[in-house]
DNA sequence: AAAATAGTTGACCAGTCGGTCTAATATAGT
DNA sequence: ACTATATTAGACCGACTGGTCAACTATTTT
């Protein structure tokens, strides 16, 4: 019981942090705001935390793995096609946004602009979570690529990558026009339409 | 010359904010470091501006017009086809961040997701450089609609919101990156395949 | 020249920031 | 029971935050 009390008390930070940063930004989101939402006292948070930066590096690490478990148990389903996999994943995400709103938005996103020229460590948890997202969704395309759902022509890495930026940037674009609209268009012109043309250039 | 001299101050406060909060964000650069910069004392800048946030709704408003004349003057280039002008913006852009450097990257991107939710004038002067860029680029994709060089069978609008807010996406991937690749998928996968895929669906 | 306005200046303010420290308490090992 | 360690607890710290203010100078208007 003592071990699941110690888990509990780091974990209401953890899950504190996750939910003010997510909300207002790294330097938005205070200590002592944490503490309170958390009902734990400061002294708790510095032994278990050496820094601020420290702790935010593990809320990092946290929300990074969450959502890769998430993406995983979607992406790696065999029983559906490769494609409709990652359809379906973005499908999920943007009912997600859909119900709870399109103010608050993917952590990492958020911290990745406003951190990564502020400290080396916050940037490689930022970029570590990025590099995983990625390489599991290269995986799924590649897949989709041998059976020929997805153009070959494509460089799998790139298009993962590009796939992970654009969605990035769509769920910036959607906080601030405050509504799910250029989700909407992601999967329009990306997702129903780009990755379905097929290769036949016009040069 | 008393005109220029108040113009000159202001100026001043304004280019020093926008570095700075280019640099930092904008809980992370604070106001006694932007005057230091500027070299003006803080009550001349109450005098200007009656707050922070407001003097931040300046700031975007400046530099998203500033873009938006660079995006005109390369975009309404009418000796160029329409194709070609959306190529060689990016182009100038990438050229841009290649030899200034993956750090620091755009203040309305910066800012979008960190303030949003904070305060609605800036909210609303974060949307409103968006929603300028995106226009602008959807009367250029919509000419080369016109010329067949994009398929008609985009949306011009949705296109444009979509190459606008990828490009954001690729923007801060390369700013955790440090290094300009993720803007070379972009032009691989989009600008260069993508776009100049031919409508005949694979299914 | 007088009065009014525009702009400059920096000391000062209350509040908050991240972080430290010491004391108390709980738990575990012997 | 005794000791060592893990955890809780919050008062306290200097530094800094955005913002105010009253005094001052320069410029314009009348």
């Amino acid at each position: 019981m003592s071990v699941t009390e110690i888990e509990t008390t780091k974990e209401r930070l953890i899950t504190s942090g996750l939910a003010l940063m997510s909300e207002k930004s790294y330097h938005g989101a205070g200590l002592s705001e944490i503490l309170k939402r958390a009902d734990v006292p400061k002294g708790s948070f510095y032994h278990y935390f050496k820094s601020k930066e420290n702790f935010a590096v593990e809320v990092i690490a946290r929300n990074s793995m969450d959502h890769l478990e998430k993406m995983k148990s979607i992406l790696s389903d065999k029983a559906t096609s490769p494609m409709d996999r990652i359809y379906g994943y973005y499908s999920i995400m943007r009912d997600f946004y859909r119900s709870n709103g399109a103010q608050r938005s993917c952590l990492i996103a958020k911290l990745a602009l406003e951190v990564s020229q502020l400290s080396e460590p916050l940037r490689e948890a930022v970029k570590g979570a990025y590099d995983q997202w990625s390489q599991l969704l290269a995986e799924t395309i590649r897949e989709a690529q041998e059976i020929d759902e997805i153009d070959q022509s494509f460089d799998a890495e790139a298009l993962a990558n590009v796939l992970i930026n654009d969605w990035e940037g769509a769920t910036i674009r959607m906080q601030i026009e405050g509504n799910i609209k250029p989700l909407d268009d992601f999967f329009e012109v990306i997702l129903e339409h780009g990755l379905k043309l097929k290769a036949c250039k016009s040069d």
